[in-house]
DNA sequence: ATAACATTGCAACTCAGTTGCATAAACTTT
DNA sequence: AAAGTTTATGCAACTGAGTTGCAATGTTAT
């Protein structure tokens, strides 16, 4: 199952939901799936991405992410597909916080309309 | 209700969610509390915050903000008290976008200690 | 073959958010 | 002031994502 979930991910551009994955497999379970993508997160194969759309996306770790803020890309949320993007090339920018703020993780999420559906 | 809504509002300095302000009224519907909640949001009295707690969080816009790109601030999750905190003086910073994508919103959230629980 | 462990499926539950409908309150118009 | 119209509130009930417990099945090691 595992494999072919991970093949599923290598096969797919944009996040997917726990949701989007039901639909891969129309026989198997939610609660397998979901499962799956647990241990996938926590042996940083994937990370999971909120992209405010209500469900949670994942999409697939590079090799050398240890999912460090340095690790760390901007995600676009494509408002007229509803799909959303890993911009790898795309660095989240470092942030100077107030003092004695410590960081552990930042997300950024971009909406707008991508590249495909501005045609 | 709304005037009340919008006291609650001014005297916390964190987000607050549908479910904490139901805790602020003991004897008031969740649902009214959701529709002032929507009707706040739509005429940009105050602004949502999709911290991955779960839940989505609220909290006052300043006077001037009309909610668009350059108005956005960063927001700040606490992991330890759970807190999400407008950091109004950290502006979100401009992303280049790749080509064919626009840009119409972009939600940044730092996760890690607020100075308050460091000590 | 048996025991130990891992994976899968079913049922059921939580919790946030949401909708519809009925009632109640507040304005408008005559 | 009475009748009508709009707006606000409350109740019940539902959705959908995520989650847990337990039983059944499959896999691996002894």
């Amino acid at each position: 199952m595992r494999e072919l979930v991970l093949k599923v991910f290598s096969e797919q551009n944009a996040a997917i939901s726990l949701s989007d994955l039901e639909q891969k497999f129309e026989k198997v379970d939610k609660v397998t799936l979901y499962r799956t993508l647990k241990t996938f997160e926590e042996n940083k194969l994937i990370h999971s991405i909120n992209d405010g759309s209500g469900s949670i996306k994942y999409a697939l770790c590079r090799e050398t992410c240890q999912c460090n803020p340095e690790d760390l890309h901007v995600h676009f949320f494509c408002k007229k597909c509803k799909q959303t993007y890993c911009l790898n090339d795309i660095p989240v920018p470092a942030i100077n916080l107030p003092v004695h703020f410590s960081l552990e993780n930042i997300s950024m999420v971009v909406k707008g309309i991508c590249s495909n559906c501005d045609k």
